[in-house]
DNA sequence: AACCAGGTTGACG
DNA sequence: CGTCAACATGGT
């Protein structure tokens, strides 16, 4: 492995939190700090030295717009200072960066994460990509539209299976239209994904921020039921934009807070 | 041994 | 409309 090419970086950017936030379930830091994973069926090795990104991939254009460095998250920052809660969020956590992971990929990734932990998510995801995927990329609808719940079995999905197959169908034969699906107003995208078996309001919302990068996307999770319950009892700020890059700092910073046990 | 994990479903009031 | 157990699996 080489990290031949390299990739300058906005200030403020943090390849770390930006792949350990819980946005991604297939990137794995080793000891020097170097990144090795997929974004969709394409391999790489990736480390930050400062301000800049080094990579084993030629394809700088491909990470530039993958790791989303040239949206305006400093002024976004900016402006989430005006809320208490959020300036502490963005302190803590606001080099991350929303990935524009594959539609596909980030649908499937969220169905498991149902009732799940993040450590087993990586698991079966690393299974389904292992068994099922080229090279070990993420399987297409295509592919697993071809399994069954059966021989779904050596993902250790659980319940979800019958789930992932569901998906898998209904995008392959296209009565779930991804494409389509970009094009269309939040609630309408919501309503068009949540067609698909074992995707609810928040498994939408998730695939609609990560793999759609609909950025106004709020998904609720048990995490963000404890922000809301505990800083915004009188409900979420409006102005707050984009909501789901704030959505993705207050998930972290409150699951960091959680960690260190007090608060 | 219970309880929990980036929820959703179907049943029941 | 709201509440609630069940759902597979693996880790405390």
């Amino acid at each position: 492995m080489q990290l031949s090419y390299r990739l300058p970086l906005p200030a403020g950017f943090s390849l770390r939190d930006t792949l350990n936030c819980g946005q991604c379930f297939r990137w794995k830091e080793d000891s020097d700090g170097v990144f090795s994973g997929f974004a969709g069926s394409r391999k790489a090795f990736l480390q930050q030295t400062e301000d800049l990104l080094l990579l084993s991939d030629p394809d700088v254009g491909f990470w530039q717009s993958y790791l989303d460095l040239d949206e305006e998250y400093p002024t976004w920052n900016d402006s989430f200072g005006a809320d208490e809660t959020l300036r502490a969020a963005v302190q803590f956590c606001g080099g991350i960066r929303i990935l524009r992971q594959e539609p596909w990929e980030a649908l499937v990734s969220f169905i498991i994460s149902a009732n799940n932990n993040i450590p087993r998510i990586q698991g079966i995801i690393q299974r389904l990509c292992g068994y099922f995927g080229e090279e070990e990329g993420f399987p297409s609808a295509e592919r697993l539209a071809g399994e069954s719940v059966e021989s779904l079995g050596v993902l250790r999905a659980g319940f979800r299976a019958r789930y992932i197959l569901d998906a898998a169908e209904k995008v392959a034969s296209g009565q779930v239209d991804l494409g389509e699906i970009a094009a269309l107003p939040l609630p309408e995208a919501e309503a068009a994904l949540r067609q698909i078996n074992g995707v609810g309001p928040k498994v939408a919302q998730c695939a609609l921020l990560y793999g759609f990068h609909r950025l106004e996307a709020f998904p609720v999770d048990t995490w963000m039921k404890k922000v809301l319950f505990r800083y915004y009892p009188e409900g979420f700020p409006d102005w707050v934009s984009p909501r789901g890059v704030a959505q993705q700092y207050l998930f972290h910073y409150i699951r960091h807070l959680d960690s260190q046990k007090e608060g």
